[in-house]
DNA sequence: TTAAGCGATAGTTTCC
DNA sequence: GGAAACTATCGCTTAA
């Protein structure tokens, strides 16, 4: 097994610390997102505001993103194809 | 109607360039969302490899969060009850 | 496709008639569960009637609620960290 | 204002009580809510083992729950009418 | 490798 | 109109 045989308080506290830190910066990086999604509900209020329809919005985000998606994907199929045929193709810098 | 009576093409435009603009800027924060949603499954990934439980880790987040949601919420109920019984309380400076 | 390879009326009929049945048992529920939503405004409304304040009310409920949830997530912790020690620990007869 | 002017201790321990029993009593429902909401969550996954999508069956609730809601506006309606007319209208047990 | 259960997030509705 | 509750969808993780 990996790691327990866990036979002293010295390897216990190494595990602490270990652990603590983990928890640590996973949950800096989960406030940045909260921060992150605070912006964004931000934007859509002052897009509102403006008088557009922040649902009608929202729409057209979900969409594009699908889209994108999509045109991640057949770009991946590209490449293996192309790698597949022994052709090596420059990644675009988008 | 509350909004544009938009009788000709140039307001349109700057309605489009408006929408476009709102758009590209919660593109772009979704996209660090995104990014930082990444990082954080690879700091699990870590975690992982260093014989963690990731199952374990992830509930930690998870009660520590409500720990903090809790802790706000009470603090909130009494200034509540504070504003309630008509005293005043002075906000701590954090 | 897992599913039907549909071949004759008999089972359409089936499957109609099994589809109105989960419909209708759902429809019922979703009824007692409106009806009891509709019970909890009116204690609350009862409530106001009697000088609270709603507002402070439905924050203490809210609040006992965490708690509770709380409680559960931390003794579900408690559970994963002996199963991940290898610990067997009978479940509570509820 | 309707009730504080709380100068002495029997009074607040009547306000206490009674809160305690609204609280008590909107929980108790809430439990009962929540019961039902898992009830409904079991049927939908007894319905998927069945072999249906649940996703469509759950359109199809809502749908009915619309065309319910909108029957109900047009009867209530339709006694308005009928009351404005000084007809009276047996209502229907449904 | 897929299916399924579960947790998280996004969106809709409702209440104040 | 803004905040909170509920619902639905999505994506991950796990188990067969």
């Amino acid at each position: 097994m990996a790691y327990p045989s866990n036979s002293g308080a010295v390897e216990d506290s190494v595990s602490q610390d270990q652990i603590r830190a983990f928890i640590e910066r996973i949950e800096r990086r989960e406030e940045e997102k909260a921060a992150i999604a605070g912006d964004i509900k931000e934007i859509y209020a002052e897009a509102k505001g403006n008088g557009f329809d922040t649902k009608i919005l929202r729409r057209i985000v979900t969409i594009r993103k699908q889209d994108h998606n999509e045109r991640m994907e057949q770009e991946a199929l590209l490449e293996l194809y192309m790698s597949a045929l022994g052709m090596v193709d420059a990644p675009a810098e988008d």
